[in-house]
DNA sequence: AGCTGACAAAAGTATATACATGTACGTATA
DNA sequence: TATACGTACATGTATATACTTTTGTCAGCT
């Protein structure tokens, strides 16, 4: 029987730290399987649930890889992904000590294309909001934003002023995110976005295209168009600490 | 009573989703207190338990704050941001099922500019390696790298033959990246670009510089240019689901 | 050789119960 | 009046127990 600290934590968090240490110091070797939660148990003295939240945890946070009916064993160093952070565009602006001022274009509900239903992933006809905003910075038009807004979970979209409330701050506001999905691409502006960002046709403009879900409901989707040679995004991050 | 949906999920995601949608659709409201754990036993029938890990979960996640002893609140929203995930081009390609070919124009040992001199935040007039690489996917030019490397830590660059091993692949590995700065743009193609990726003067592409430290040392710059027609940064992300 | 079914092992889920700890609040007491 | 105490109620931790699901193994049959 093996004793655990006397420290003043839950025990599951000694029996992690524990685990963590015997994986640190290269005691359990990176391919052997972990003890069972019933070997833990006769080892250390404690309840199978104890163990089982503490192998949960650490399972979750990324440290180990259970199969059921198989075992437990150390998970291998992850596959590096750098990343890229995407911010609140008014928040942003002023934050670089500019003005953010707005205008809205299109603000309505519609009945969905057959294309953007399935992009909500919808069964049965739904109409849905969609807002059409131009920020600006400084009076130069930045950012074209073209948003399509499930209804079932904002109810109230169109009754708001984005002149004055950012549409992503209002979004956040209202519901959770759980997931989202990002396409970065570049292209050339059109004749609409070039009128509304104050370019010529043809000039290079990022698109970032983002869907948004709360539990398993598509949330939002939106079309944003900075100008190319006005905006960029940028990001600094540390892989090691968590967000 | 009130009842869960009849899916095939466990009883504390199904519990969490029903917390997840009052809160999404804002029928909790958000300074509100939320039921306790006694009373979610009441109104839907599971033990304390299976309760208190989904609010467990979801607290973790962000999305509640709970206190000893006074109760469950929704948590404020958390400024945002929203990430994309960048990865080794060549294991996106190969994943795709298609074929990766890389093309090595330039690998030489240079004296920096003042400008990467100091990008690399070099007090002393030291040299590093220079390296421009051209990815295809399938014989069709999608991404020409530029890289920059510092000898301190990556003493061999010059000796390794990256038309064999991605570029990518061979840094990762060498030495563990803490920290990376990325900034994306959209910009024209100039005569050399177009002429590598096999594009038009002046088409769109994505451009992505990146700088990566080894402690607080910078370990490469990069500038990464992407055919806008035919490549676009992707990625779907869980806010709440730890990395 | 290959399939099948029985069995065992391991993690996953769900509940009941107990006690610990922290907060709020009313009431008794110095 | 101000402090102390008791009570109610909230979340946090720990255990015991039962059952389910997934996976692997292996004997036995075709």
């Amino acid at each position: 029987m093996i004793a655990l600290p006397d420290t003043a934590s839950p025990l599951y968090e000694k029996v992690k730290d524990y685990i963590l240490t015997n994986i640190g110091t290269g005691k359990w070797s990176k391919d052997r399987k972990l003890p069972s939660e019933n070997e833990f148990v006769a080892t250390l003295g404690v309840s199978r649930m104890t163990v089982h939240r503490a192998l949960r945890e650490l399972t979750s946070a990324g440290f180990l890889i259970r199969l059921q009916g198989v075992g437990t064993f150390i998970a291998p160093p992850r596959p590096q992904s750098t990343l890229i952070e995407i911010n609140n565009i008014a928040a942003e602006i002023v934050a670089r000590g500019n003005r953010h001022r707005s205008e809205v274009i299109v603000l309505e509900k519609i009945m969905p294309t057959k294309e953007l239903a399935l992009s909500f992933e919808f069964t049965k006809r739904t109409s849905v909001y969609h807002s059409v905003v131009v920020n600006f910075e400084n009076d130069l038009p930045v950012q074209l934003e073209e948003r399509f807004v499930n209804p079932s979970l904002i109810p109230d979209y169109d009754k708001q002023d984005f002149s004055k409330t950012a549409t992503y701050d209002y979004l956040m506001q209202k519901t959770p995110v759980t997931e989202v999905e990002h396409i970065i691409s570049a292209i050339p502006a059109d004749a609409e976005t070039a009128r509304h960002l104050a370019v010529d046709v043809g000039s290079c403009c990022l698109l970032l295209h983002r869907r948004t879900w709360t539990g398993a409901i598509v949330a939002t989707i939106s079309k944003l168009t900075y100008v190319g040679s006005r905006y960029s995004l940028g990001s600094r991050y540390s892989p090691s600490k968590s967000p």
